[in-house]
DNA sequence: TCCCGCCCTGAAACCGGTTTCAAGGCAAGG
DNA sequence: CCTTGCCTTGAAACCGGTTTCAGGGCGGGA
């Protein structure tokens, strides 16, 4: 069934079909009455794609996290980025497209093939060579988290190195002296986050110890294996900011193994606040990465953008903000 | 920039730069080799619109679950549903499109406006109406979960009686005799989970307490809340058995508020077997609902359809697994 | 030498819509 | 009564590709 069909049985043109069904505002009520009966009388629905052909625009817009899918629908701070922007989308009754694994060659192929009409674009975290292709989209592109300083691509990215500032901060202000750094693999995010550790450290008067801080690999796993390493060290630290809440679900169980209690022997603060973080045993303190407002932004800056606005500003930080709980 | 310049700029017909792009057998290496250079000069990528309207095909497949996006990728069983679909997809490298909040009238318009090659139906648990518009669709639909017994559909779902009655067993097979069952709302999950509860209690010569029967929402919160009500009875249960994991979260946090050791006191059994259970204090016994393989062999099935095959088994019932772990 | 068939290429039709443009009908105004 | 202009409608062009079909060139067989 097409819009010729309809228009054969209706008596009038494909071009009247047309109106009527896009609300046009000059159509005689008989007309629109003969096309509506037999538009339902059919069931017709209107091609989705020879629509987007035409009207030049898809009514979709893709999220694109170059990762595996079993990578990027697994990890809860992406998923809280997918969940920001398909609820910015759903306001707008726009598509959502989420391309993942995307290589530099399909993902140059997003960018030109006008299979949607916005990308934003998550997960990348090192320096990617994928960040340089930003800027040859004929789409607009907005980026979550800040892809290079040099690049004049929007973006929405949170300030993470004040919240690691906060939440080291926060530790000192317990008392703790003796602070031990689990930091994320190399990325930008990673590199933020120390700063604000060590920030906060030399603030306070304190030396930032090396053999303290350890890379693990945001998951629960290393939290655990590094925890374990650092409290079997003659002087163990009082006290460990993890660059990431699943490092610190891993910490609390080394420490329980260990048979330290939480925040009695030793105070665990993370980063991300997922919802699981308020309920471990203790819960979490955390620091809140907003990553469902991150991906809620980035959407907002696409959708202005797409309207033809230009926002007053399209290089957002998200300032971070530190949630005490019981594990500190 | 589209394929009529392109073929101006290399001296050869539209029909010619389009064999080129195809790796159609029958063209010429010299013009190969023109085409291609223009091609890549002005970094011409075919208009991924105009192709699926001309070939019918679209590439990519559209993941429908008529909620809300805020409630959809917040939901661990659906974003490993996800997981699994996009894992199948990446591997034929057809795209994934996510769509949330679909109200009757919108997922009838994605069954036949085309805009995607295939669907595969998940998050109804209810016995909605929606379900009522699947064969209606134009294109290959799949279902995570059983739509209604009607239905000749193709699904993929769960044996969660049998899980449920995994679970239960395990619980009498440690010694308890009061069970609980903290099941979740109205749906068809819950029906079958409730049966398999029963089914074990009734095979060990127990009756089924309806006051130690409790319906919750699949939150955390609802399983505190429910777990206190249930320990508040002056014969408290000594195991339970709850329908989700995350109301089993609430359900360990419950316990240790009145002070109750898990398992010494309370035997806690949940459902899901969703990542964070494995780091819950204690890890958590549970039954896994494989959601992972549940969207991964939806896809399965819609693809074997796109090809034209019919799979032996369309109506697929995954068998739960139980997952002994430190709570029981 | 002529004819046949294959290889390569381009013209044109097609996919299924939207939009422009022109024209017919009719009411209002001069 | 004629002109003007608005309202409504249809024909045709267009969006940007793919595919069919027909034809030209060329090599091989008779």
């Amino acid at each position: 069934m097409n819009i010729k069909r309809i228009a054969e049985l209706a008596g009038v043109s494909k071009a009247s079909v047309s109106r009527v069904l896009n609300n046009h505002p000059s159509v005689s009520p008989e007309l629109r009455a003969a096309v509506e009966t037999v538009v339902r009388q059919e069931g017709y629905e209107p091609n989705a794609v020879a629509r987007a052909l035409a009207r030049r625009r898809t009514g979709n817009i893709a999220l694109v996290i170059p990762r595996p899918a079993q990578f990027a629908f697994g990890h809860a701070f992406l998923t809280e980025v997918m969940r920001g922007v398909g609820a910015a989308l759903e306001a707008q009754s726009l598509g959502l497209q989420i391309i993942t694994s995307a290589g530099p060659a399909s993902l140059s192929a997003i960018h030109r093939d006008r299979s949607c009409d916005g990308i934003v674009f998550a997960g990348i975290w090192a320096d990617d060579p994928l960040a340089r292709h930003l800027d040859d989209a004929v789409v607009p592109v907005v980026v979550v988290g800040r892809p290079s300083p040099q690049l004049a691509v929007p973006f929405v990215t949170m300030d993470d190195e004040e919240g690691a500032y906060a939440a080291t901060r926060h530790l000192l202000a317990r008392g703790h002296r003796r602070l031990a750094l689990v930091n994320g693999p190399a990325s930008m995010w990673s590199v933020n986050r120390r700063r604000g550790f060590q920030r906060a450290l030399l603030e306070a008067g304190l030396a930032f110890d090396r053999s303290l801080a350890l890379d693990g690999e945001f998951s629960s796993d290393s939290g655990q294996r590094l925890m374990a390493k650092l409290l079997a060290r003659p002087e163990r630290p009082t006290g460990v900011f993890l660059a990431s809440d699943v490092m610190a679900y891993g910490a609390l169980a080394a420490a329980r193994q260990t048979g330290l209690s939480v925040p009695g022997d030793l105070a665990v603060a993370g980063f991300d606040n997922f919802p699981f973080s308020a309920l471990t045993e203790p819960p979490l303190t955390t620091v809140d990465a907003h990553a469902f407002t991150l991906g809620f932004r980035a959407a907002g800056l696409l959708l202005a953008a797409l309207r033809g606005e230009t926002p007053v500003e399209s290089q957002i930080t998200l300032p971070m903000t530190l949630v005490v709980r019981s594990s500190t």
